[in-house]
RNA sequence: GGCGUUAUAGAGUAACUGGUCAACUCGUCGCUCUUUCAAGGCGAAGAUUACGGGUUCGAGUCCCGUUGACGCUACCA
């Protein structure tokens, strides 16, 4: 009974990967790597309405990017292609024949606006077995009649026969055994006539069983047609391999209720995509995890964690050791409520930990939007980075946090002036350069010892010294230990900043 | 409306098959370090475990009911 594990990551090319599809992705990738599986992804282009161009390559982009591996899709390739669905029409007309033929899937000649027409005029109507008798259908149209109106070639669709009154059960791998009635499910359209297509239904099943998929790991929106699928399973004689289901609690927003979507990442402020996607039709833009400056580690350990925990209180996961840890049993039934301020810590505890100089490579592109990086030695950047990495969540911060070491201050917070510069600072500032002049050596240390012991000769004000003398350097009042800055600065650099300051700030009456 | 899922501090989650003051992280607030801003360290507030019954010596954990939330209810996935 024990099958190779091969599961499945089925999108649809209609937009954007949303952030939730990717954890669901991810989960699928974690539990085929655990178990020496394979992990297929599948494009699912059924609603060939809501084809959107670009689509496809943006969900391959957006799994490399956050190392979702896979095996076998329509890049990669495999024995059980196509691995589109528009490209398996042929495959899935047999099997719906296979189900015309044995009564248990029959044609339906009802239009889109009649069928509108019964539920505005029948409260709850349902197609199934309670109504199908009175709908213009080859249960109830002579076998002549229906094969006249399709050699008239008029539009049909193909319906799934439940029969009512039997209980399906579903055993699930995160909420165990779930029973529904089959008189509750309607007879689902499986073959549609708009884009001579099968549904999502039908093409699920045929291409889990064709491409042997043992676990279906997909978003909770799918539990109440999982009877469905089993039905279906049963009915075209597959029951015996029949996958196992897991269906993942939802994304849900942050404040109020309902599913994460797009809308909420405009309203909040943050990305519910993993790339920056510009719509072709509409012309938007909407924000993407990897342009906000997050670091795809730190995505996956944040959307890892969004509906699964370790059991106990680790919560710092590579994607390996996610592998090694990952489990259904502590995969939790209920939605969870994105939290965005904890995905904003990780990406800072990742890029806290991250070496200075690979922490440099990554703020490169960020710092040739204000100058050539190339002016600059890369261990010069490096030491800067590192000296202002834990100010910051995101990448692109480094540029508030650490331009003042590529760009001198041209302009100085007046707020500072008014506070730290009086009259006698700029004269004060002129000692202060004869004092650094005469350094041989300018560390850190040695350099604030010296500084340190020249005020407190002097009995100057500590805090109004440095504070000056942070204004003329950095251009306001923050940033890392000043010795610090003036060392990777330079004496030469350091000075001039203070000669700059000395002419260009003056005191602000109070 | 119907069906299903679900319910532990503001948020994400713990608490093995019922057994010490319900734990951890994020966030919030305070203190500390410091020449500044962070980070770090220390600490605080915040939960009658949705509500109501029941079983039991004992229930967040078991049973019944109620309510809320979410999902599905398309020729969308």
């Amino acid at each position: 009974m024990e099958r190779p594990v091969r599961v499945r990551f089925a999108p649809s090319p209609t937009g954007p990967l949303h952030i939730g599809g990717v954890r669901t992705a991810l989960y699928n990738y974690l539990f085929a790597r655990q178990n020496g599986g394979t992990m297929i992804l599948r494009i699912e282009d059924t609603d060939s309405t809501r084809f959107v161009p670009g689509a496809e390559d943006y969900i391959n982009e957006a799994l490399q990017w956050l190392g979702i591996g896979i095996d076998e899709g329509v890049r990669e390739g495999g024995n059980y292609g196509p691995y589109k669905q528009s490209e398996r029409r042929d495959i899935y007309r047999r099997y719906v024949k296979q189900l015309l033929d044995a009564g248990r899937a029959y044609i339906a000649f009802d239009t889109p606006e009649e069928l509108d027409a019964k539920r505005q005029q029948v409260p709850n109507f349902q197609y199934d077995a309670s109504t199908r008798m009175s709908m213009r259908n080859s249960l109830t149209m002579s076998a002549e009649e229906v094969q006249s109106l399709i050699d008239a070639g008029t539009k049909h669709v193909v319906r799934f026969k439940i029969e009512p009154d039997h209980d399906v059960v579903v055993d699930d791998l995160i909420r165990g055994r779930v029973t529904i009635n089959s008189t509750v499910l309607d007879d689902k359209v499986l073959y549609k006539s708009a884009d001579d297509l099968p549904t999502y239904h039908l093409a699920n099943i045929v291409d889990d069983h064709l491409m042997e998929v043992s676990h279906v790991i997909r978003g909770e929106e799918w539990l109440p047609s999982a009877p469905l699928h089993v039905l279906l399973y049963q009915a075209l004689g597959w029951e015996d391999t029949m996958p196992q289901f897991a269906h993942l609690p939802l994304l849900l927003k942050p404040d109020g209720k309902g599913k994460l979507s797009k809308r909420d990442g405009d309203r909040l402020g943050f990305p519910v995509f993993p790339l920056e996607w510009h719509d072709p039709k509409s012309g938007d833009v909407s924000s993407g995890y990897r342009e906000a400056g997050y670091l795809p580690q730190a995505v996956v350990n944040f959307l890892a964690l969004l509906g699964w925990n370790p059991g106990d209180d680790r919560e710092m996961f590579t994607l390996d050791q996610l592998v090694k840890e990952f489990s259904f049993e502590h995969c939790s039934k209920k939605g969870a409520k994105f939290d965005y301020e904890k995905g904003k810590w990780f990406n800072h505890e990742y890029l806290m930990n991250m070496p200075d100089d690979e922490l440099a490579t990554v703020f490169r592109p960020v710092l040739a939007q204000h100058v050539n990086p190339d002016d600059f030695d890369a261990d010069y950047i490096a030491r800067a980075v590192g000296l202002v990495k834990s100010r910051m969540n995101f990448v692109r911060e480094l540029w508030d946090q650490a331009g003042f070491f590529f760009v001198a201050p041209t302009a100085y917070a007046e707020k500072d002036i008014r506070k730290r510069w009086k009259p006698g600072t700029d004269e004060l500032m002129r000692q202060l350069i004869e004092v650094l002049q005469g350094l041989d050596d300018f560390s850190s240390k040695h350099s604030e010892d010296v500084v340190l012991g020249w005020i407190k000769e002097h009995e100057y004000h500590m805090g109004n010294v440095m504070n000056a003398f942070r204004l003329t350097v950095v251009g306001e009042c923050r940033g890392p230990h000043m010795f610090d800055i003036t060392e990777l600065l330079g004496k030469q650099e350091t000075i001039a900043r203070i000669e700059r300051g000395i002419n260009n700030i003056t005191p602000i009456d109070a």
